[in-house]
DNA sequence: GCCGTTTTCGGCCCGACTGTTTTCAGTCG
């Protein structure tokens, strides 16, 4: 059964939405909102836990637990529901647009969608209403045809690849450096927040005259924010250089992760924001994010774990992970070469990746159950008879891999004793994904039963923005990988970003081991393991965690001793 | 609604920018 924690978190969310619109206490808002953080963070499912001891669950909220894991929603919900048309909140997510003006739109004027809005507009109904004036209008008319082409968020290998575009086409003066959810590793990115040091007027100017900005949406000497060809939003702050520390950690991120912050500085007598922390009007930290959190009572926390899940806690018990790094990384578990449908030669793939500096690396061409790659036996072991010589030439220790195919019953391509003769083995999901959760679930099992099959590749099998995860019964997965020593992929090419960072952090958990792999198709491909490791930080991943950080012979002791 | 080393009641993060405003509300992050 599917864990109720993600279910009754975004029934709590819409309920701290629809009580914020109909004029509810934003102290109760900001309740629900952290109940519905602490339940889609807590590690055991609601139906197995005492849920009074969850952190922000009180009385009144247990009992909205209690009536939902009965019946499935809770009966204030469903009164803000009929109160509240979908329209009305969809609303919502207009730039500009929050909820008082919705629900006076809604009420006002009867307006129950962003489309009803957009022609309300256009016939001049708007005329005379408190607080929508000719240019309120034209950024709303600007704001819904937005939100129905461009969509919102991207991932994050975009973000990533236009924020380093705009801090090199900056004029560099002083420090520059990229905050926000990008910084913290999310796999999808809504808009970019870039920080700078120097001469505001300059840095502004140049800014808005970069050839990809089509639109300024504000601008003043602190913040200008622009949208790009591409439909992303990006704020440039330009910050004293004495505050550079206090303005990335506060740009960084989270909001609630910063809240807490601001919580604890409250009861030291203290205040803190983006220019520093104060005791009065003295500045007490504010160089470098590192006094600020020393200045708090806290170790520095690594932005991908600033979430407001846990990661203050165990600060304040100084119990926080030594997360995984790029640096950590040896070699590379799944690879592709034009043998099968990647673009690279053998010899190409395996030079760039002796000069990333890996001390392995295994090239994992697909298996012939997917037949329009044409893969033979034949074609696997010549490829295998050119490793020596390749190893010879580029000096790192080379494994011959594969990337099976798992069949809707869980089976592989080849029988044991080809298996046997590979090094490493992906096993990956590649069609069928629309089969019953517990045909699936049944799939994933059986192939980590196999013990030929090393690693589950890209496991929920994704793509974002294009394609949803399959169903299955993650929790179960997950115990039977820690019980069998199966690998479970991160995929970090980053439109998979695959397993996500949530399910990584709930199957480290239950015991799993992971391998952090790039799934490259092309030499340049290599680059985007930075991504997957990004998402092993977001799921909370030490090196002991990763099995491709690990040196080779104890990696093949492991794969092969299961 | 939740929470507690000043509190079981009275607090609950902070600032920038916009637009419609003669001093501020709403939105955003």
């Amino acid at each position: 059964m599917a864990r109720a924690n993600d279910e009754m978190a975004a029934l709590l969310e819409e309920y701290a939405a629809l009580f914020a619109m109909t004029g509810g206490d934003a102290f109760r808002v900001r309740s629900y909102q952290k109940a519905a953080r602490s339940i889609a963070g807590h590690p055991d499912d609601l139906r197995e836990t005492d849920i009074r001891k969850i952190p922000n669950v009180g009385s009144a909220i247990t009992g909205k637990v209690e009536e939902f894991l009965r019946v499935g929603t809770f009966h204030q919900l469903e009164r803000l529901r009929a109160q509240v048309p979908e329209g009305v909140r969809a609303m919502t997510r207009i730039p500009s647009l929050g909820p008082k003006k919705a629900m006076a739109l809604f009420e006002d004027l009867g307006i129950d969608s962003p489309e009803a809005l957009a022609e309300a507009i256009r016939a001049g109904r708007l005329k005379g209403l408190r607080g929508f004036g000719a240019k309120t209008e034209a950024n709303l008319l600007r704001g819904i045809e937005q939100l129905a082409t461009a969509g919102g968020r991207v991932h994050i290998g975009v973000a990533m690849a236009l924020a380093e575009r705009v801090m090199a086409d900056l004029p560099a003066a002083g420090r520059i450096a990229y905050a926000g959810s990008l910084r913290r590793m999310k796999e999808t990115i809504g808009d970019i927040d870039i920080l700078a040091t120097g001469d505001s007027a300059t840095l502004m100017g140049a800014f808005t005259a970069l050839p990809y900005v089509t639109e300024v949406i504000a601008s003043g000497a602190a913040k200008t924010s622009v949208r790009t060809d591409a439909g992303l939003q990006i704020d440039l702050r330009v910050v004293p250089e004495e505050s550079f520390g206090a303005a990335m950690q506060y740009f960084t991120g989270s909001q609630a992760h910063n809240i807490r912050l601001r919580e604890i500085a409250v009861k030291q007598g203290r205040k803190l924001s983006e220019y520093g922390l104060f005791e009065g009007s003295a500045v007490i930290a504010s160089r470098t994010e590192e006094d600020v959190y020393e200045a708090l009572g806290l170790p520095w926390v690594p932005p991908p774990l600033r979430e407001d899940t846990g990661e203050i806690e165990a600060a304040l018990r100084g119990e926080l992970p030594v997360l995984v790094t790029e640096a950590d990384i040896r070699g590379d578990l799944h690879t592709h070469t034009d043998l099968t449908d990647g673009v690279a030669s053998i010899e190409e793939m395996v030079a760039a990746a002796a000069a990333r500096g890996y001390e392995y690396y295994a090239i994992t061409d697909h298996a012939p159950d997917l037949a329009m790659q044409r893969m033979t036996l034949e074609k696997a072991l010549a490829q295998r008879e050119l490793l020596p010589g390749l190893e010879k030439r580029h000096g790192l220790r080379l494994l011959h891999g594969t990337e099976l195919n798992i069949a809707p019953d869980g089976s592989v391509d080849w029988p044991a004793e080809v298996l046997a003769g590979f090094d490493v083995t992906v096993a990956s999901v590649h069609s069928h994904f629309t089969q019953s959760r517990e045909e699936m679930t049944r799939r994933f099992i059986a192939a980590c039963e196999n013990p030929h099959v090393h690693v589950i590749g890209h496991p929920t099998t994704r793509k974002i923005g294009k394609r949803q995860p399959v169903d299955a019964d993650w929790d179960e997965i997950f115990r039977v990988c820690a019980r069998t020593g199966t690998v479970l992929e991160i995929d970090a090419y980053p439109d998979r970003n695959d397993l996500p960072a949530d399910l990584v952090r709930r199957a480290r958990g239950l015991g799993v081991k992971f391998s952090i792999d790039s799934d490259s198709h092309a030499v340049p491909h290599l680059a985007n393991l930075r991504y997957g490791v990004g998402t092993a930080q977001r799921g909370w991943l030490t090196p002991d965690d990763v099995v491709n950080t690990w040196p080779a012979d104890r990696l093949l002791a492991y794969l092969h001793g299961r």
